[in-house]
DNA sequence: CTGAAAGCGCTAACAG
DNA sequence: CTGTTAGCGCTTTCAG
């Protein structure tokens, strides 16, 4: 392994030179830059990112902290994130933090301590102590998938509202008389506004009634569950919008062992896009969020951030999509 | 941030007493030491890690090569190679290989200019040439999945001829007479173990033809495809052994919109035991891999080198689970 | 048992 | 435009 001492000496430079063309900073006669370049391809040399590290406090890592990477939401995320760090040279640390206050905060302290560049939250947790302590500490970070406008930073998420609303107006169009709702955890923003999304959507409706609205825990059994106890208490539902697709696979299931006919009976659609969806039967609609982009996104703004491009902190909300399937495809005509 | 020196003058001695007891190594007096862990609390020092790095070659660091995350077998894995990392100390930095030797290539040398301290690998094209380099700059590593015993190193995978007979078995057990396999692709170890499993089961049946033996991409899709592919070439077929889930749920749909009913018409077993299994509708029967623990075995043992503890380049075969659910659960009795 | 000092490999003033 | 020289914060001989 070539250092930066033996790249100077073979091109009869300091290292400072060196160290000049290496990173395009301070003026370099052509000629000397020739030399240099010709040096470094000779002795096949790469900087060594740990004492780039040591001596500029950036290494080129970012971390991606996520719940839990078992859960099938998280992967494509984290695949973006991948990609565009690698794309842009720079390596990623990855750390399923179970939504524990504790263990995130330990996961802070130790990037810190090794002098990651940034922080990609995909974590529904974020306390506003981590949030001082980064910010005290000047280490980018941008959220994703967490409104809270209130804190300050860069926010990557999705139109959870408007997609909730999109779900109702499918399931009515597709003929539905009486829509209910399974939603996840109101601790997590999304969740409850896709809840909230629902309401309005239904609310000045004859039908309407707040037990059409029953709470499930973003997993398949609660989907289970959830859809259970609504069909007992509403056995003339004829539509549901599930609040992500985990817990309407789960719904699904539930109804299939009712022996409730989906989407004949009861049409289903789902939240999120997961890859997931396609693999029931009936296949799942739903509303998809473009779970790659918002991590590629994520990424490149904290990029930006950590090269200084931009320090804007806006929310960027990006459009989610119906991908209407077999689970709301019913023949209208008749 | 408190450095060591700012420690060693608290503590009034010297940075390499704080270092020795920093690191449990030569010896320091009692009282002395005392004297200098009290100072490390009361300032709340942190060593480094990026200073360590430099000075002692040594990171925390592991690195995860796999092919893509987005592919269901892998998350569960690389959740618990973090949870066995985080443990111990070490950070993971994850790569997405998706099989191309010159991305595994250039992520190699990105973690030895990074001095990683070592590397599991749970991707499919680890050629020689990456053996070489890896030995030669002396970095552990431990292989998941592959069998190649060839190459000199510690492996971790699970016994996928074993299994393919226990499906096999199974499918037999459960009343099947003409059973066929669905298999991956054959440059992955795994897969061409379980076709053998397979082949070696039957290959005395009466029944027994080679066109019973129908290629899949390890994919969805493929699996669809060489199912429907095998029902047009046999439709007298009653049991398919699925090369892994994903593909196995594919076949599951084609069944279903060919009009075949499974279990009673065909039965179908599936190998991994990922999650994705048990929420299809009829749930999978599956050959189930301890995919945490291969993940977990794999994060010791190279944690086990990298600390010097042991160095022997052994195979570890882990069992395979039987996992009977819907899909092949035929009423015997008649 | 402890301290001084020489790096690890690179960056970034500061002179020239 | 280029070289000298301090560090970055820690580990590790080598004396003492």
């Amino acid at each position: 392994m070539a250092t930066i001492r033996d790249v100077a000496k073979l091109a009869g430079v300091s290292v400072a030179t060196v160290s000049r063309v290496l990173n395009r900073n301070g003026y370099v006669n052509d000629e000397t830059k020739r030399k240099v370049t010709r040096a470094i391809e000779t002795l096949q040399y790469e900087p060594n990112a740990v004492a780039r590290g040591l001596a500029g406090k950036r290494t080129g890592t970012i971390a991606l902290i996520l719940p839990d990477i078992s859960n099938p939401f998280f992967p494509e995320m984290a695949r973006a994130v991948e990609d565009v760090a690698r794309t842009n040279g720079y390596t990623v640390i990855f750390c399923n933090s179970d939504c524990e206050g504790e263990k995130e905060q330990s996961y802070i302290d130790i990037l810190l301590n090794r002098y990651i560049d940034g922080i990609v939250f995909a974590s529904h947790t974020l306390r506003p102590d981590d949030v001082k302590r980064m910010k005290q500490h000047n280490i980018p970070f941008v959220v994703l998938d967490r409104a809270r406008a209130d804190l300050e930073c860069s926010v990557v998420r999705s139109k959870n509202f408007e997609g909730a609303s999109m779900a109702v107006r499918h399931l009515l169009e597709v003929g539905c008389q009486k829509v209910a709702h399974i939603y996840g955890p109101q601790d997590v923003i999304p969740a409850r506004d896709r809840l909230l999304g629902y309401e309005q959507s239904v609310k000045d409706f004859h039908w309407y009634t707040p037990t059409l609205m029953e709470p499930g825990d973003f997993r398949l059994d609660g989907g289970m569950r959830a859809a259970e106890a609504l069909m007992e208490r509403h056995p003339d539902l004829d539509g549901i919008f599930v609040g992500n697709d985990l817990m309407a696979i789960g719904a699904l299931k539930a109804l299939l062992r009712l022996g409730i006919q989906v989407p004949e009976q009861v049409a289903v659609c789902g939240f999120d896009g997961i890859s997931l969806a396609e693999m029931t039967e009936p296949e799942l609609t739903t509303i998809a969020q473009p779970i790659y982009e918002m991590g590629a996104l994520a990424a490149e703004l904290l990029i930006k951030k950590i090269e200084g491009a931009v320090a804007e902190n806006r929310i960027h909300e990006l459009d989610v999509t119906l991908i209407p399937r077999k689970s709301t495809q019913r023949e209208t005509r008749s």
